[in-house]
RNA sequence: GCCGCAGUAGCUCAGUGGUAGAGCGCACCCUUGGUAAGGGUGAGGUCGGGAGUUCAAUCCUCCCCUGCGGCACCA
């Protein structure tokens, strides 16, 4: 006999050598129908597993959240068997549950083509039809191997021998299907379920280093019953609805061309947008005590060199040759310039804090595979600054940059934030006691803030260490933006000096930091966030004042000019069309407010708003209204 | 950069080995109207670029460019 722990505290006796799957049935027959999986002391498992005296078990039945990863395993499993009951001879490599599905990555001759989903698709909907049962066998490594190199499965047996000496190999069984796998899975196929859809061929790399082999990878979604699958497809529908891409053209914010991938041109709409964003954080930053500046965007390459980005970024940067045979490059960072222009004149621990600003356009050679839109492009405006301060003044200049940061994305609606800090990557300049150093002021800074964050290690940039602000938008999606980087590299290098109390010369510590990030990206996901709905101070066009007759022309006219004397951006629309032709355009266009004037407004001195959002119209004095538009119109700060 | 898919009017897309079509948009005319599409007429295309096959290529083949979905990259 066993004794097992439920978790309402009940104690239950059985067998011994009793599985879950037993331990179900002795609790009732609709349970254990219910039942797929079993939580042993803590551990997701089999239900055919034995358990061990004493074990605290749950049972996890299928729409339990807990067993939405074995359905989609388990449906890997069946992708894979299905593959190669269709193309006999694909090596198979790793197919894992993801989020909100699975995949399968396989080795063939041919890659898979959309066209080929359908067809696995209904394979697999036989095999799970089938109900064929899951069962776990514990082999031993050179049966394993045996048999994977009897079936020319090279992948599995390099998966083998990664399984450190000592664990079990386990082999999961469907039919005449196997794998080499940890487990655990349903019972049977069936238990899979039917609520998922392959969704998309892909290229990926044998363990996701770009020097091995690509393999040809299937994705699919899945879910715990149709309700759930068809829920994900309206929402990936709602994404694409808010793709940037597609509002940036029906907004006529921007467009693309084919001569310049990767770099952005910017119509009037869509440079108000941008505009808006600098002249906002120029206010805050002034406000902070930094100061603005501009430097060169093409710079010799003995800069670079001085820098180091000449040896460790240089396939990042675009390069110039010119006439006289120099080699020059865009700028792809703004401190090497910033740089030049502390290193004017003797600075004295009076003048530090001194925080740099520019709003720089620097240029990346971006792997052509990696742009998308505004949020990965070649060419961007960073709201970029230095702070050069004493090392005694670190941390709190640390503390300052994350309390701005932190304010202005509330100002954007912005409250889920996460940090990242990123330490020493391989590829590096400066002393392990530099490194340190940095290192400790970004850890001290973010334990001083009480603010949550996860350590990477090895991705800082190759001057210093780094935190990055992850942003959190309207439905869920996670942006980079903010990053603040500590760097003792760069004044040395270019032996930058302060003169100190006692005064001794010494070198400054040096911040970066950009807020927004690159603007570019920030508009995009600004636009993403809002879905094109921008909040009325963002918004490029905050006002269309649209006629219904001719008759209200002049005071269309008139209202426009008192609206734009208040600060607004305002269009005027006195078009040959109707009001609700010209309300639906200006709604399509997700212009905030409309103004309709007709004979009555022109003659009572009146308008009638009606304001994205709410329902109807409201008729009011024009005083009134500039009065209530101006103040709604303003930035959600008051700025000093 | 790698794998796959795609590129036809401003936009969304149809189509054919014999030099192209729709809807929307645009222009003009009629209509002067009250909150998400009033009516008519018309203009608009090097069918991404280059080479090849062919009597003939937007269509078939190859190369390139760009975009899309992933992978890798992302200071």
């Amino acid at each position: 006999m066993i004794h097992i722990r439920l978790p309402d505290g009940a104690s239950r006796a059985l067998s011994a050598s009793s599985t879950a799957a037993d331990l179900a049935a002795s609790i009732g027959p609709s349970l254990a129908k219910r039942t797929v999986a079993a939580i042993v002391d803590g551990r997701l498992s089999d239900l055919s597993a034995p358990l061990p005296d004493g074990a605290a078990v749950e049972l996890v039945a299928r729409d339990d959240p807990r067993a939405l990863d074995l359905i989609r395993h388990d449906l890997a499993h069946v992708l894979a068997e299905a593959v190669q009951a269709l193309w006999p001879g694909t090596r198979t490599a790793i197919g894992p549950a993801i989020e909100h599905g699975f995949y399968y990555d396989f080795d063939r001759e041919t890659p898979f083509t959309p066209e080929d989903l359908p067809v696995i698709e209904k394979k697999m909907r036989e095999i799970i039809a089938a109900r064929t049962p899951f069962t776990c066998e514990e082999w031993g490594r050179e049966e394993a191997r045996a048999h994977f190199e009897a079936a020319g499965e090279p992948y599995k047996i390099a998966l083998l021998d990664a399984i450190p000496k000592g664990e079990p190999v386990t082999i999961y069984r469907q039919g005449d299907w196997l794998d080499l796998c940890r487990g655990p899975h349903m019972r049977t196929t069936g238990d899979a379920g039917t609520a998922f859809r392959l969704t998309r061929v892909a290229g990926a790399y044998w363990r996701g280093d770009a020097n091995n082999k690509m393999l040809s990878r299937i994705y699919g979604v899945a879910f715990a019953d149709k309700v759930a699958l068809e829920a994900h497809m309206t929402m990936m529908a709602e994404a694409e609805k808010r793709d940037h891409r597609r509002l940036g053209r029906e907004m006529n914010l921007f467009h693309f061309e084919e001569v310049a991938p990767g770099s952005v041109f910017w119509h009037p709409n869509g440079w108000r947008l941008f505009q808006t964003l600098i002249g906002y954080m120029r206010a805050r930053q002034e406000e902070a005590g930094y100061v603005e500046v501009n430097s060169p965007d093409i710079m010799d390459r003995s800069l670079w060199e001085t820098s180091g980005h000449w040896q460790n970024y240089r396939e990042n940067m675009f390069l110039a040759k010119t006439q006289d045979d120099r080699d020059y490059a865009l700028k792809p960072m703004n401190c090497p310039g910033h740089m030049l222009i502390y290193g004017q004149g003797t600075k004295s621990y009076r003048d530090l804090p001194l925080k740099l600003a520019e709003f720089g356009k620097v240029h990346r050679y971006e792997p052509s595979g990696a742009l998308h839109g505004l949020l990965r492009v070649r060419s961007f405006t960073q709201d970029d600054a230095h702070i050069y301060c004493t090392p005694g003044q670190l941390t709190e200049e640390c503390l300052k940059v994350n309390d701005l940061v932190m304010s202005i994305y509330r100002d954007f609606g912005f409250g889920d934030v996460r940090i990242k800090l990123s330490t020493r990557p391989e590829n590096r300049i400066g002393s392990e006691e530099s490194w340190d150093r940095s290192e400790g002021a970004l850890r001290e800074a973010l334990d001083q803030a009480g603010h949550p964050y996860t350590i990477f290690e090895g991705e800082g940039a190759f001057y210093g260490p780094k935190l990055e602000y992850v942003l959190r938008d309207a439905i869920g999606r996670d942006w980079q933006c903010g990053t603040l980087q500590v760097d003792f590299n760069l004044p040395e290098r270019f032996g930058s000096t302060y003169v100190a109390p006692s005064g001794e010369k010494l070198a400054p510590v040096m911040l970066h930091r950009a807020l927004f990030g690159s603007l570019e990206r920030f508009t995009g996901i600004l636009i993403e966030h809002h879905a094109g709905h921008l909040p009325l101070w963002l918004a490029p066009i905050q006002v269309v004042v649209a006629t219904v007759t001719e008759a209200a022309d002049g005071w269309a006219t008139e209202v426009a000019k008192v609206l734009r004397a208040s600060g607004l951006r305002v269009e005027t629309d006195l078009r040959n069309e109707k009001i609700g032709y010209k309300v639906r355009e200006h709604a399509l266009r997700k212009v905030p407010v409309q103004i309709a004037l007709g004979a009555r407004e022109a003659e009572q001195g009146t308008v009638t708003i009606r304001r994205h959002g709410t329902e109807g119209t409201r008729t009011l004095d024009l005083g009134e209204a500039v009065d209530c538009l101006a103040r709604q119109a303003r930035p959600p700060r008051e700025l000093g």
